[in-house]
DNA sequence: ACCTGAACACCGTTCAAGT
DNA sequence: ACCTGAACACCGTTCAAGT
């Protein structure tokens, strides 16, 4: 996808091509346009980032995006791929569960850095090299892990629905959001509280709202890693042992 | 949320109200606002469903909508709870892990019956009666089975991104998307064997691909929802443990 | 090769005005 | 109480035209 078709992309910088004069426009490029759309998106949140934006923020007319970029679908995969890039893969050496444990580390370490990352990663399917890479990383992980590869690429799909879920929820309420209205979770639990009958209709919300501050994201974050961490390798024992039954 | 606050609504047919005299129009309450939503969401998509192109299936001006719906979020919710109303709800009698069955099980057979419910579910917040009666439950669940507070909510919220999970994976390339473009899973798929290159960049990947289609979504999904099952079945034994040990 | 001007077909929402 | 007309401030995208 990097290399093969894709838009078309100034020419690598082939050897004959005229050196830039003094005074030229800034080089403009599509790295410069997802680059911009990196920090605006950080600015103004995934709901504020529109190609007219992005556009200002360059000191360009909007139309101008179309020329590095097929549409705004093409632009958020770049942003999506470039964050991703970020993401420190496991060697292969490592163990099937400590592969998955530093893929969630690694996940969270990246994702939680840049605003609505989750939610981009959510909504934006894994296209994009970088993407495309740690998945096939996940499928490859499940694979040596003894699952039959159908399974193995639903598991990887489900894994990283998992920790795109625990992420996003531990992005609620921190700093990055906390110009957003009011986030969900709070919200929640300060409408929770205001509501006469909550504790009547909602008995385990409303105890649970009291305790929505104070909660110690890295714990919980643990907390559910294990879940599924551990689940996955009761699913891989007995897939050896059935596998051992067999022969 | 129901009989406490939220819009102005039609008052409750007080005793007094005038019969509606035989040649009038159509009554038109909030309930057929979303009950619009509903089928317009089925025919276009989320993508496709605005304000204007409700207004206009309900032979009405589009600001003619906010008279009953504060603005598009409420509407969406309001969509997002109608859904959710045909859940039904494990009794609280059943064990830890039938509750939670019951919960997955009964998620899949709503949300799969409506275009883009899963994504609508992952999108807006749990606000609305029937969502928050089911997270109630749901985090009612988590405290019987011996979960902390803060872990319970934690747990309860974890498992339903997983489920949306699960649950948007299997309706990619399923009939109601189907007018769509080109699913991603398929795209990807597609676009993987006819990538040069894929075989080296993205073995485990490419390997899969070729797998993509006869996919049998109950099977996987039942395989999912044991890994975490099973993961939180552990972690229940593992609460009991030291709870034992404490005293 | 890269950008602008002008335009198209849409959005969500407000608000005064009608009935 | 409920709806319309007109308008506002936005969108994403195309396409001919400029340089």
């Amino acid at each position: 996808m990097k290399k093969t078709k894709k838009t078309s992309e100034p020419k690598k910088r082939m050897p004959g091509r005229p050196p830039r004069s003094a005074g030229e426009a800034v080089p403009f490029g599509r790295a410069q346009v997802v680059d911009g759309a990196m920090k605006l998106l950080q600015e103004v949140g995934l709901e504020g980032l529109s190609t007219r934006r992005l556009a200002a923020r360059l000191n360009v007319k909007s139309p101008a995006l179309y020329w590095h970029v097929r549409n705004k679908d093409e632009l958020l995969q770049l942003v999506a791929d470039a964050i991703c890039a970020q993401i420190v893969l496991p060697p292969r050496k490592e163990s099937f569960h400590e592969r998955l444990k530093t893929i969630a580390n690694e996940y969270r370490r990246v994702l939680t850095a840049y605003r609505d990352a989750a939610r981009l990663f959510a909504e934006q399917p894994p296209t994009g090299p970088h993407r495309m890479k740690l998945y096939d990383v996940a499928v490859e992980t499940f694979l040596d892990g003894g699952f039959p590869t159908r399974e193995a690429i639903a598991m990887a799909t489900f894994y990283r629905h998992y920790l795109l879920g625990m992420i996003t929820e531990e992005m609620r309420g921190k700093g990055e959001l906390r110009h957003t209205p009011l986030v969900p979770a709070y919200a929640l639990g300060i409408e929770l509280q205001q509501m006469q009958g909550a504790s009547r209709d909602y008995p385990s919300l409303f105890i649970a709202a009291k305790l929505l501050t104070g909660l110690q994201p890295e714990k919980l974050f643990t907390a559910g890693l294990n879940v599924i961490l551990n689940g996955l390798e009761q699913r891989v024992e007995e897939l050896r042992r059935s596998k051992r039954g067999r022969r």
